[in-house]
DNA sequence: GTCTATATTGCGATAGAC
DNA sequence: GTCTATCGCAATATAGAC
Protein backbone atom coordinates (compact mmCIF):
# COMPACT_ATOMS: atom_id res chain seq x y z
CA UNK A 1 0.00 0.00 0.00
CA UNK A 2 1.55 3.04 -1.24
CA UNK A 3 2.62 6.25 1.38
CA UNK A 4 0.96 8.75 -1.54
CA UNK A 5 -2.25 10.39 -0.86
CA UNK A 6 -3.36 13.67 -2.77
CA UNK A 7 0.77 13.44 -4.45
CA UNK A 8 1.65 13.97 -0.92
CA UNK A 9 3.37 11.55 1.44
CA UNK A 10 1.59 11.13 5.11
CA UNK A 11 3.30 9.49 7.98
CA UNK A 12 1.57 6.28 9.39
CA UNK A 13 -0.99 8.24 11.67
CA UNK A 14 -2.15 9.70 8.11
CA UNK A 15 -0.60 13.41 9.20
CA UNK A 16 0.54 15.61 6.61
CA UNK A 17 3.93 17.39 6.55
CA UNK A 18 2.41 20.66 9.10
CA UNK A 19 0.20 18.29 10.86
CA UNK A 20 3.73 15.80 11.49
CA UNK A 21 5.26 19.35 12.23
CA UNK A 22 2.66 20.75 14.43
CA UNK A 23 2.46 17.54 16.51
CA UNK A 24 6.67 17.51 17.22
CA UNK A 25 6.00 21.01 18.76
CA UNK A 26 3.04 20.29 21.48
CA UNK A 27 4.25 16.82 22.15
CA UNK A 28 7.99 18.44 22.96
CA UNK A 29 6.36 21.41 24.65
CA UNK A 30 4.64 19.19 27.15
CA UNK A 31 7.35 16.94 27.22
CA UNK A 32 10.37 19.38 27.70
CA UNK A 33 7.80 21.54 29.96
CA UNK A 34 7.46 18.66 32.37
CA UNK A 35 10.85 17.52 32.67
CA UNK A 36 13.30 19.54 30.84
CA UNK A 37 15.54 19.74 27.73
CA UNK A 38 17.68 16.83 29.30
CA UNK A 39 14.89 15.03 31.19
CA UNK A 40 13.36 13.60 27.64
CA UNK A 41 15.06 11.51 24.75
CA UNK A 42 14.07 12.38 20.96
CA UNK A 43 13.44 8.54 21.24
CA UNK A 44 10.40 8.89 23.36
CA UNK A 45 9.26 12.01 22.43
CA UNK A 46 8.82 10.60 18.75
CA UNK A 47 7.14 7.73 20.21
CA UNK A 48 4.87 9.95 21.94
CA UNK A 49 3.84 12.24 18.56
CA UNK A 50 3.81 9.04 16.72
CA UNK A 51 6.32 10.07 14.29
CA UNK A 52 9.56 8.39 13.09
CA UNK A 53 12.90 9.51 15.18
CA UNK A 54 14.54 10.96 12.38
CA UNK A 55 11.84 13.28 11.76
CA UNK A 56 13.44 15.86 14.69
CA UNK A 57 16.55 16.13 12.98
CA UNK A 58 14.61 16.67 8.88
CA UNK A 59 12.64 19.47 10.39
CA UNK A 60 14.41 21.05 13.68
CA UNK A 61 17.95 20.36 12.78
CA UNK A 62 18.31 17.92 16.09
CA UNK A 63 16.93 17.81 19.50
CA UNK A 64 18.21 21.24 20.73
CA UNK A 65 16.80 22.77 17.26
CA UNK A 66 13.45 21.63 17.85
CA UNK A 67 13.76 22.52 21.74
CA UNK A 68 14.78 26.05 20.43
CA UNK A 69 11.49 26.40 18.26
CA UNK A 70 9.46 25.35 21.68
CA UNK A 71 11.07 28.05 23.06
CA UNK A 72 10.25 30.82 20.31
CA UNK A 73 6.88 29.69 20.38
CA UNK A 74 6.52 29.96 24.19
CA UNK A 75 7.76 33.12 24.48
CA UNK A 76 6.20 35.06 21.41
CA UNK A 77 3.17 35.33 23.99
CA UNK A 78 5.55 38.34 25.51
CA UNK A 79 4.76 40.35 22.39
CA UNK A 80 1.40 40.82 23.74
CA UNK A 81 2.46 43.52 26.31
CA UNK A 82 2.83 46.14 23.53
CA UNK A 83 -0.69 46.16 22.81
CA UNK A 84 -1.93 47.35 27.09
CA UNK A 85 1.09 50.02 26.68
CA UNK A 86 -0.89 51.21 23.12
CA UNK A 87 -4.11 52.52 24.99
CA UNK A 88 -4.12 55.95 26.55
CA UNK A 89 -5.16 54.68 29.79
CA UNK A 90 -3.57 56.11 33.52
CA UNK A 91 -0.90 54.01 34.83
CA UNK A 92 -2.88 52.19 37.25
CA UNK A 93 -5.23 51.12 34.53
CA UNK A 94 -2.09 49.75 32.76
CA UNK A 95 -1.06 47.95 35.94
CA UNK A 96 -4.35 46.28 35.92
CA UNK A 97 -4.30 45.51 32.63
CA UNK A 98 -0.63 43.78 33.07
CA UNK A 99 -2.08 41.83 36.13
CA UNK A 100 -4.79 40.41 34.36
CA UNK A 101 -2.63 39.78 31.10
CA UNK A 102 0.12 38.00 33.32
CA UNK A 103 -3.01 35.88 35.05
CA UNK A 104 -5.01 35.20 31.20
CA UNK A 105 -1.30 34.06 29.58
CA UNK A 106 -0.66 31.58 32.42
CA UNK A 107 -4.39 30.19 32.23
CA UNK A 108 -3.82 30.06 28.64
CA UNK A 109 -0.69 27.97 28.60
CA UNK A 110 0.09 26.32 32.02
CA UNK A 111 3.40 25.28 30.54
CA UNK A 112 5.09 29.04 29.87
CA UNK A 113 5.89 29.13 33.92
CA UNK A 114 8.54 26.12 33.31
CA UNK A 115 10.20 27.54 30.58
CA UNK A 116 10.69 30.89 32.10
CA UNK A 117 11.92 29.90 35.46
CA UNK A 118 14.33 27.14 34.00
CA UNK A 119 15.81 29.65 31.60
CA UNK A 120 16.06 32.31 34.16
CA UNK A 121 17.83 29.93 36.83
CA UNK A 122 19.68 27.79 34.65
CA UNK A 123 19.88 29.14 30.97
CA UNK A 124 20.52 27.60 27.70
CA UNK A 125 22.19 29.05 24.67
CA UNK A 126 18.88 30.53 23.75
CA UNK A 127 18.31 32.40 26.44
CA UNK A 128 20.24 35.42 24.70
CA UNK A 129 18.32 35.60 21.88
CA UNK A 130 15.31 34.45 22.52
CA UNK A 131 14.70 34.66 26.42
CA UNK A 132 16.33 37.88 27.69
CA UNK A 133 14.63 39.78 24.35
CA UNK A 134 11.17 38.83 25.32
CA UNK A 135 11.49 39.52 28.91
CA UNK A 136 13.27 42.44 28.69
CA UNK A 137 11.20 44.39 26.47
CA UNK A 138 8.06 43.52 29.11
CA UNK A 139 10.11 44.96 31.87
CA UNK A 140 11.21 48.33 29.91
CA UNK A 141 7.21 48.98 29.24
CA UNK A 142 6.72 48.66 32.85
CA UNK A 143 9.32 50.69 34.23
CA UNK A 144 8.14 53.17 31.66
CA UNK A 145 4.46 52.90 33.32
CA UNK A 146 6.01 53.22 36.61
CA UNK A 147 7.78 56.13 36.05
CA UNK A 148 4.77 57.62 34.29
CA UNK A 149 2.62 57.48 37.15
CA UNK A 150 5.19 59.39 39.44
CA UNK A 151 5.88 62.24 36.99
CA UNK A 152 1.93 62.63 37.39
CA UNK A 153 2.30 62.67 40.89
CA UNK A 154 -0.26 59.31 40.94
CA UNK A 155 2.26 57.43 42.97
CA UNK A 156 5.35 57.68 45.36
CA UNK A 157 8.10 59.95 44.60
CA UNK A 158 10.60 57.44 46.42
CA UNK A 159 9.99 54.29 44.37
CA UNK A 160 12.47 53.07 42.24
CA UNK A 161 11.11 51.83 39.42
CA UNK A 162 12.88 49.08 38.37
CA UNK A 163 12.45 47.54 42.11
CA UNK A 164 8.98 48.40 42.19
CA UNK A 165 8.09 46.92 38.76
CA UNK A 166 9.70 43.49 39.87
CA UNK A 167 7.69 43.50 42.95
CA UNK A 168 4.73 43.90 40.90
CA UNK A 169 5.32 40.53 38.38
CA UNK A 170 6.74 38.62 41.46
CA UNK A 171 4.00 38.95 43.60
CA UNK A 172 1.75 37.59 40.60
CA UNK A 173 3.95 35.24 38.97
CA UNK A 174 4.93 33.92 42.04
CA UNK A 175 1.45 33.02 42.81
CA UNK A 176 1.27 30.55 39.72
CA UNK A 177 4.73 29.15 40.99
CA UNK A 178 4.00 28.51 44.29
CA UNK A 179 1.25 26.17 43.13
CA UNK A 180 2.04 22.57 43.85
CA UNK A 181 3.32 23.52 47.43
CA UNK A 182 0.02 25.59 47.96
CA UNK A 183 -3.12 23.57 46.61
CA UNK A 184 -4.17 22.25 49.88
CA UNK A 185 -4.21 25.98 51.33
CA UNK A 186 -6.01 27.74 48.74
CA UNK A 187 -8.00 26.84 45.55
CA UNK A 188 -6.15 28.00 42.55
CA UNK A 189 -8.73 27.78 39.76
CA UNK A 190 -9.47 30.37 37.68
CA UNK A 191 -12.71 31.49 39.63
CA UNK A 192 -10.66 32.88 41.84
CA UNK A 193 -9.09 35.06 39.23
CA UNK A 194 -11.20 38.59 39.51
CA UNK A 195 -10.87 38.16 42.92
CA UNK A 196 -7.12 38.00 42.68
CA UNK A 197 -6.95 40.77 40.37
CA UNK A 198 -8.48 42.94 42.98
CA UNK A 199 -6.95 41.94 45.91
CA UNK A 200 -3.59 42.12 43.88
CA UNK A 201 -4.27 45.90 42.93
CA UNK A 202 -5.22 46.67 46.53
CA UNK A 203 -1.76 45.26 47.87
CA UNK A 204 0.18 46.76 45.59
CA UNK A 205 -1.54 50.09 45.55
CA UNK A 206 -2.93 50.63 49.34
CA UNK A 207 -0.54 48.01 51.01
CA UNK A 208 -1.58 46.03 54.23
CA UNK A 209 -1.87 48.33 56.59
CA UNK A 210 -5.04 49.25 57.58
CA UNK B 1 53.65 3.56 47.86
CA UNK B 2 50.47 2.24 50.31
CA UNK B 3 47.18 4.49 50.36
CA UNK B 4 47.12 3.52 54.21
CA UNK B 5 48.11 6.53 56.44
CA UNK B 6 47.33 6.55 60.33
CA UNK B 7 45.76 3.29 59.40
CA UNK B 8 42.66 4.87 57.01
CA UNK B 9 42.40 4.86 53.40
CA UNK B 10 42.21 8.21 51.65
CA UNK B 11 41.69 8.83 48.14
CA UNK B 12 44.35 9.79 45.53
CA UNK B 13 43.76 13.66 46.02
CA UNK B 14 44.69 12.99 49.99
CA UNK B 15 41.23 13.38 51.05
CA UNK B 16 39.87 11.19 54.22
CA UNK B 17 35.95 9.95 54.40
CA UNK B 18 34.81 13.06 55.29
CA UNK B 19 35.90 15.15 52.89
CA UNK B 20 35.31 12.83 49.90
CA UNK B 21 32.01 12.92 51.47
CA UNK B 22 31.55 16.12 51.85
CA UNK B 23 33.31 17.02 48.31
CA UNK B 24 30.91 15.27 46.31
CA UNK B 25 27.63 17.15 48.22
CA UNK B 26 29.08 20.51 47.06
CA UNK B 27 30.62 19.49 43.78
CA UNK B 28 26.75 17.88 43.15
CA UNK B 29 25.51 21.14 44.43
CA UNK B 30 27.04 23.16 42.01
CA UNK B 31 26.53 21.01 39.02
CA UNK B 32 23.11 20.00 39.73
CA UNK B 33 22.08 23.50 40.55
CA UNK B 34 23.66 24.56 37.29
CA UNK B 35 21.97 22.20 34.69
CA UNK B 36 19.64 20.00 36.72
CA UNK B 37 19.54 16.55 37.77
CA UNK B 38 19.63 14.97 34.12
CA UNK B 39 22.18 17.80 32.93
CA UNK B 40 24.75 15.99 35.12
CA UNK B 41 26.34 12.49 34.67
CA UNK B 42 28.08 11.46 37.80
CA UNK B 43 30.88 10.50 35.60
CA UNK B 44 31.89 14.46 35.33
CA UNK B 45 30.89 14.69 38.85
CA UNK B 46 32.86 12.52 40.69
CA UNK B 47 35.57 13.43 37.99
CA UNK B 48 35.37 17.23 39.48
CA UNK B 49 34.96 15.96 42.47
CA UNK B 50 38.08 14.27 41.94
CA UNK B 51 37.14 11.22 43.46
CA UNK B 52 36.41 7.65 41.72
CA UNK B 53 33.01 7.46 40.17
CA UNK B 54 31.84 3.96 42.37
CA UNK B 55 32.18 6.69 45.27
CA UNK B 56 28.51 7.72 44.54
CA UNK B 57 27.16 4.29 44.93
CA UNK B 58 29.03 3.86 47.85
CA UNK B 59 28.03 6.36 49.68
CA UNK B 60 24.93 7.44 48.22
CA UNK B 61 22.81 4.94 46.01
CA UNK B 62 23.32 6.03 43.15
CA UNK B 63 22.96 9.52 41.54
CA UNK B 64 19.45 9.90 42.56
CA UNK B 65 20.32 9.57 46.13
CA UNK B 66 23.01 11.84 45.74
CA UNK B 67 20.27 14.17 44.77
CA UNK B 68 18.26 14.00 47.34
CA UNK B 69 20.88 14.30 49.65
CA UNK B 70 21.58 17.78 48.16
CA UNK B 71 18.54 18.87 48.24
CA UNK B 72 17.64 17.67 52.17
CA UNK B 73 20.75 19.74 52.82
CA UNK B 74 19.28 22.74 50.88
CA UNK B 75 15.97 22.95 52.27
CA UNK B 76 17.44 22.88 56.02
CA UNK B 77 17.97 26.05 56.11
CA UNK B 78 14.31 26.08 56.00
CA UNK B 79 13.64 25.81 59.49
CA UNK B 80 15.60 28.83 60.43
CA UNK B 81 12.21 30.44 59.84
CA UNK B 82 10.94 29.38 63.38
CA UNK B 83 13.78 32.01 64.95
CA UNK B 84 11.86 34.05 63.69
CA UNK B 85 8.31 33.41 64.92
CA UNK B 86 9.52 32.90 68.55
CA UNK B 87 10.30 36.21 69.17
CA UNK B 88 7.78 38.64 70.98
CA UNK B 89 7.99 41.15 68.15
CA UNK B 90 5.07 42.82 66.24
CA UNK B 91 3.39 41.20 63.31
CA UNK B 92 5.23 44.23 61.03
CA UNK B 93 8.82 43.62 63.08
CA UNK B 94 8.27 39.63 61.75
CA UNK B 95 7.77 40.54 58.64
CA UNK B 96 10.76 42.65 57.71
CA UNK B 97 12.72 40.17 59.67
CA UNK B 98 11.34 37.40 57.07
CA UNK B 99 12.35 39.44 54.37
CA UNK B 100 15.92 40.12 56.15
CA UNK B 101 15.88 36.71 56.02
CA UNK B 102 15.29 35.25 52.44
CA UNK B 103 17.51 37.45 51.15
CA UNK B 104 20.24 36.40 53.58
CA UNK B 105 19.35 33.06 52.63
CA UNK B 106 19.72 33.88 48.78
CA UNK B 107 22.92 35.72 49.68
CA UNK B 108 24.35 32.87 51.79
CA UNK B 109 23.25 30.05 49.05
CA UNK B 110 22.67 31.55 45.67
CA UNK B 111 22.45 27.64 44.81
CA UNK B 112 18.88 27.38 46.33
CA UNK B 113 16.76 29.17 44.02
CA UNK B 114 17.66 26.60 40.95
CA UNK B 115 16.41 23.64 43.69
CA UNK B 116 13.76 25.72 44.98
CA UNK B 117 12.15 26.91 41.25
CA UNK B 118 13.07 23.67 39.57
CA UNK B 119 11.38 21.55 42.21
CA UNK B 120 8.23 23.87 42.17
CA UNK B 121 7.40 23.79 38.23
CA UNK B 122 9.41 20.21 37.43
CA UNK B 123 9.13 17.72 41.03
CA UNK B 124 11.48 14.80 41.12
CA UNK B 125 9.82 12.04 43.61
CA UNK B 126 11.45 13.81 46.07
CA UNK B 127 9.21 17.08 46.26
CA UNK B 128 6.70 15.29 48.96
CA UNK B 129 9.46 14.21 51.26
CA UNK B 130 11.35 16.89 51.03
CA UNK B 131 10.81 20.41 49.78
CA UNK B 132 6.64 20.20 50.17
CA UNK B 133 7.32 20.22 54.20
CA UNK B 134 9.97 22.65 53.85
CA UNK B 135 7.72 25.70 51.76
CA UNK B 136 4.35 24.55 53.78
CA UNK B 137 6.06 24.96 57.24
CA UNK B 138 7.18 28.55 55.87
CA UNK B 139 4.00 29.03 54.67
CA UNK B 140 1.61 28.38 57.49
CA UNK B 141 4.22 30.60 59.87
CA UNK B 142 3.98 33.60 57.79
CA UNK B 143 0.17 32.90 56.98
CA UNK B 144 -0.10 32.87 61.46
CA UNK B 145 1.39 36.85 61.36
CA UNK B 146 -0.82 38.06 58.99
CA UNK B 147 -3.76 36.37 60.73
CA UNK B 148 -2.35 38.18 63.79
CA UNK B 149 -2.09 41.51 62.45
CA UNK B 150 -5.17 41.27 60.88
CA UNK B 151 -6.20 39.92 64.29
CA UNK B 152 -5.11 43.10 66.21
CA UNK B 153 -6.31 45.78 63.89
CA UNK B 154 -2.61 46.01 62.29
CA UNK B 155 -3.82 44.74 58.92
CA UNK B 156 -6.85 45.59 56.53
CA UNK B 157 -9.39 43.21 57.60
CA UNK B 158 -10.30 42.59 53.84
CA UNK B 159 -6.89 40.26 53.81
CA UNK B 160 -6.85 37.19 52.14
CA UNK B 161 -4.15 35.78 54.47
CA UNK B 162 -2.83 33.12 51.84
CA UNK B 163 -2.66 35.65 49.03
CA UNK B 164 -0.67 38.03 50.95
CA UNK B 165 1.41 35.89 51.91
CA UNK B 166 2.01 34.69 48.66
CA UNK B 167 2.08 38.38 47.49
CA UNK B 168 5.45 38.81 49.60
CA UNK B 169 7.14 36.03 49.31
CA UNK B 170 6.46 36.35 45.53
CA UNK B 171 8.01 39.79 45.95
CA UNK B 172 11.06 39.23 47.29
CA UNK B 173 11.78 36.13 45.79
CA UNK B 174 11.55 37.51 42.10
CA UNK B 175 14.33 40.14 42.66
CA UNK B 176 16.45 37.35 43.01
CA UNK B 177 14.84 35.01 39.92
CA UNK B 178 15.19 37.75 37.94
CA UNK B 179 18.69 38.45 38.38
CA UNK B 180 19.93 37.30 34.75
CA UNK B 181 17.18 39.18 33.04
CA UNK B 182 17.87 42.12 34.55
CA UNK B 183 21.36 43.02 35.39
CA UNK B 184 21.86 45.77 32.96
CA UNK B 185 19.31 47.35 34.52
CA UNK B 186 19.78 47.34 38.50
CA UNK B 187 22.53 46.69 40.65
CA UNK B 188 22.06 43.22 42.15
CA UNK B 189 24.97 43.53 44.61
CA UNK B 190 24.52 43.07 48.25
CA UNK B 191 25.37 46.57 49.08
CA UNK B 192 21.67 47.41 48.23
CA UNK B 193 20.34 44.99 50.43
CA UNK B 194 19.53 47.55 53.26
CA UNK B 195 17.82 49.74 50.49
CA UNK B 196 15.80 46.90 49.34
CA UNK B 197 14.27 45.81 52.27
CA UNK B 198 13.62 49.16 53.08
CA UNK B 199 11.69 49.60 49.87
CA UNK B 200 9.46 46.37 49.71
CA UNK B 201 8.58 46.82 53.44
CA UNK B 202 7.42 50.15 52.18
CA UNK B 203 5.87 48.53 48.82
CA UNK B 204 3.79 45.71 51.18
CA UNK B 205 2.84 48.27 54.33
CA UNK B 206 2.01 51.38 52.41
CA UNK B 207 1.71 50.50 48.32
CA UNK B 208 2.32 53.27 45.59
CA UNK B 209 0.10 55.40 45.74
CA UNK B 210 1.42 58.87 47.01
C1' DG C 1 8.81 13.24 3.03
C1' DT C 2 8.92 9.44 6.06
C1' DC C 3 10.49 5.21 7.56
C1' DT C 4 13.71 1.35 9.57
C1' DA C 5 18.08 -0.07 10.84
C1' DT C 6 22.43 0.95 12.46
C1' DA C 7 26.75 3.49 13.84
C1' DT C 8 28.76 5.64 17.60
C1' DT C 9 28.98 7.64 21.83
C1' DG C 10 28.01 8.15 26.58
C1' DC C 11 25.28 6.76 30.45
C1' DG C 12 24.68 4.47 35.50
C1' DA C 13 26.04 0.74 38.06
C1' DT C 14 29.15 -2.72 39.92
C1' DA C 15 32.72 -6.66 40.29
C1' DG C 16 36.98 -7.33 41.80
C1' DA C 17 41.83 -5.72 42.73
C1' DC C 18 44.35 -3.35 46.19
C1' DG D 1 37.53 2.60 51.71
C1' DT D 2 38.87 3.60 47.13
C1' DC D 3 40.13 2.57 42.62
C1' DT D 4 40.09 0.69 37.65
C1' DA D 5 37.90 -1.83 34.20
C1' DT D 6 33.91 -3.38 32.20
C1' DC D 7 28.92 -4.70 31.46
C1' DG D 8 24.58 -3.69 29.50
C1' DC D 9 21.78 -0.30 28.00
C1' DA D 10 19.99 4.04 26.10
C1' DA D 11 21.26 8.26 24.00
C1' DT D 12 21.57 11.21 19.35
C1' DA D 13 22.24 11.25 14.79
C1' DT D 14 22.08 9.53 10.10
C1' DA D 15 22.42 6.37 5.85
C1' DG D 16 19.68 4.34 2.80
C1' DA D 17 15.20 2.05 1.43
C1' DC D 18 10.71 3.29 -0.17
Amino acid sequence: MSRYLNSYYVNKNGMDKNELRNKLISTATRLFAERGLNGVSIRELSKSAGVSISMISYYFGGKEGLYSSVLQEQFSSFEQIDDINKTDSEALAKIEAYIRWIIVRHRNNPYLLRFYTSELTNPTQFFPSIVQPAIGNVIQILVQIIEDGIAKNQFRKDLNPVDTVLAMAGMVNYYFLSTLATQELINHSPERDQELIRHYMDIFTKGILS
